[in-house]
DNA sequence: CCTACCGATCGGTAGG
DNA sequence: CCTACCGATCGGTAGG
């Protein structure tokens, strides 16, 4: 009869989110992994969307907190680099978190789903002017920034499905490769 | 009490798997969207996953008939342009069973997932001897080829989580530019 | 945190 | 392709 912390669910949920996918786990299950009743879960969040809820918004608030931290007077060349660090660290370090943020956000019901897409402009806000600034002072090379962004962030987004935490590659191994990828093409000659 | 076609009931699947998940569809729905009874369905397959495993496998065969086609005795820029503009291609123009093929490939019960997963493999492989052969001959300047080839197949992949094919990017723009950034990534100097 | 339970819905089958 | 139906499971509530 020990009592669980709200976060201790989170994070359970999270790695059966991300496992088996929202849709596909049930109250039951995660109540099973928590050695508890499910009808028990409810005296800790209001319905299993709450949890979908908690766990997106709160790794949609970690990215923007990030990028808000970047500094804006460092070259776009830093800001790119310190952007994608910030980006791959964020997945790699809550991989559960992260997987079931780009899996699954899209099955919030509306009013959720609009604030975590007007979250994620945001964020691609601060992509957008480092590249722009960049374009400005003749460091990048790209005709038409917001490709750019969607660009950059495809090859750091997808990383969530193919990093293992305990495999031969790590991080700081990664984002050096990756930043390197990143700024060569945007710097290239066109 | 008009007949359907397997082609027609796999469409109309690809469209509500993309939208709502695998799991989040039920057979019912399915049904319902083909003006049929759930039932009936399963007189053309013989399991709701026979349908998933039918949109994933004919997307992977795509996917490496595509690649299979390139010719290899074109410059590796050559064959990068082609492994990439026959990707967002294949993505851009069957966007729901991609959306399914990338997203719910993982639900498949092990065996089919094992082979999935081995098609990948060949599939990557053709961009790694692309890029392989460009190192060897000094055009592209990279360290770590498996982690360059799960860059170049990142930023193509994540296309099928944003594209509109009604949208005011044409697939041309899109892949004259998504090439020229890859190339960009390979060729510049370390 | 539990037991007990609700109506709704699930994938799938029998038989035509 | 249909009607009728199966047992299992779903998210969630009542009441303690």
């Amino acid at each position: 009869m020990k009592m669980r912390h709200k976060t201790e669910i989170l994070t359970i949920a999270g790695e059966l989110f991300s496992e088996r996918g929202y849709h596909g786990t049930s109250m039951r299950e995660l109540g099973r992994a928590l050695d508890m009743k499910s009808a028990s879960l409810y005296s800790h969040v209001k319905s299993k969307e709450e949890l979908l809820w908690e766990i997106i918004n709160h790794t949609a608030n970690r990215f923007l907190e990030h990028a808000r931290s970047v500094p804006v007077d460092i070259s776009p060349e830093q800001q790119i680099a310190s952007l994608s660090r910030g980006h791959l660290e964020l997945i790699a370090q809550n991989l559960h978190y992260a997987t079931v943020f780009f899996h699954e956000w899209k099955y919030l019901e509306a009013p959720l789903h609009d604030r975590i897409k007007a979250q994620s402009e945001e964020y691609e806000a601060f992509f957008y002017r480092a590249i722009e600034q960049g374009v400005q002072q003749g460091a990048f090379h790209i005709t038409d920034i917001h490709l750019a962004v969607r660009f950059v962030l495809s090859s750091l987004n997808w990383t969530y499905q193919w990093f293992e935490p305990e495999g031969d590659l790590s991080l700081e191994r990664l984002a050096e490769h990756y930043i390197a990828l990143i700024l060569n093409a945007l710097t290239g000659e066109p």
